[in-house]
DNA sequence: GAGATGATTAGCT
DNA sequence: GCTAATCATCTCC
């Protein structure tokens, strides 16, 4: 069944950002559904995380988005190629997003190969967040959807990871961010494979 | 209107 | 390990 929005509106990113691995994400795009497990994400935390977009309570035009009622997706571009999902939670006017990371693909592999281009299968093919959205085909033209929509939702189907499979790090590419770049914001599934390189 | 840069990745050494 | 690729967005003028 699909996460209600309830799950989405709460405050506290950092539990959220727990609680999505193992969670099933999908995809159906031109009626081609893909999706897979959750395996690693990040916390960003509003206004006062330096690393969040958000910092400062920047509102542009950008970071509309993030500032919306959560259980929706917050695409952009990132490095002029890279493309990066994430879920937006808490209330209006609290800008916090969960970026997913990482997934375990189940559904579409076949797909998933065809779309980010490997002669083969291989981890790297949904290892972190800008091969997730080339995997599952999100783009920028899916910003500010609804997790509830027939086009890009999230699913619990009954996994559950131990707390001792799970590792609490700090988070990827935001040494600008200085002390908050210590944060335990990100999280994975100890020894999947599909992690991203740094800190495995 | 111009200049700097990033929540990265793949490919080569 | 190192670095090129590549552009939307933000910041100041």
């Amino acid at each position: 069944m699909k996460l209600p929005e309830s799950f989405y509106q709460r405050n506290d990113v950092v539990a959220i950002s727990r609680e999505l691995l193992g969670k099933y994400l999908f995809t159906d795009i031109d009626g081609v559904i893909t999706g897979g497990y959750i395996v690693e994400t990040e916390a960003y935390n509003g206004i006062v995380d330096k690393a969040a977009h958000s910092y400062g309570d920047r509102l542009t035009p950008r970071t509309r988005t993030m500032y919306m009622l959560g259980g929706i997706a917050y695409v952009y571009l990132c490095y002029g190629i890279h493309e990066m999902f994430n879920v937006v939670v808490s209330g209006e006017g609290e800008p916090r997003a969960v970026l997913i990371r990482a997934i375990q693909p189940t559904v579409g592999v076949d797909i998933i190969q065809f779309r980010r281009k490997m002669k083969e299968v291989k981890p790297t093919i949904t290892m972190g967040p800008g091969s997730i959205a080339q995997a599952l085909g999100i783009s920028r033209k899916i910003n500010g959807i609804s997790l509830q929509s027939d086009t890009l939702w999230i699913e619990d189907r009954g996994m559950v990871i131990p707390d001792e499979n799970i590792a609490a790090v700090p988070r990827v590419g935001v040494a600008y961010a200085k002390e908050d770049a210590l944060l335990p914001y990100r999280f994975y599934i100890k020894g999947n494979i599909y992690v991203s390189k740094p800190n495995k």
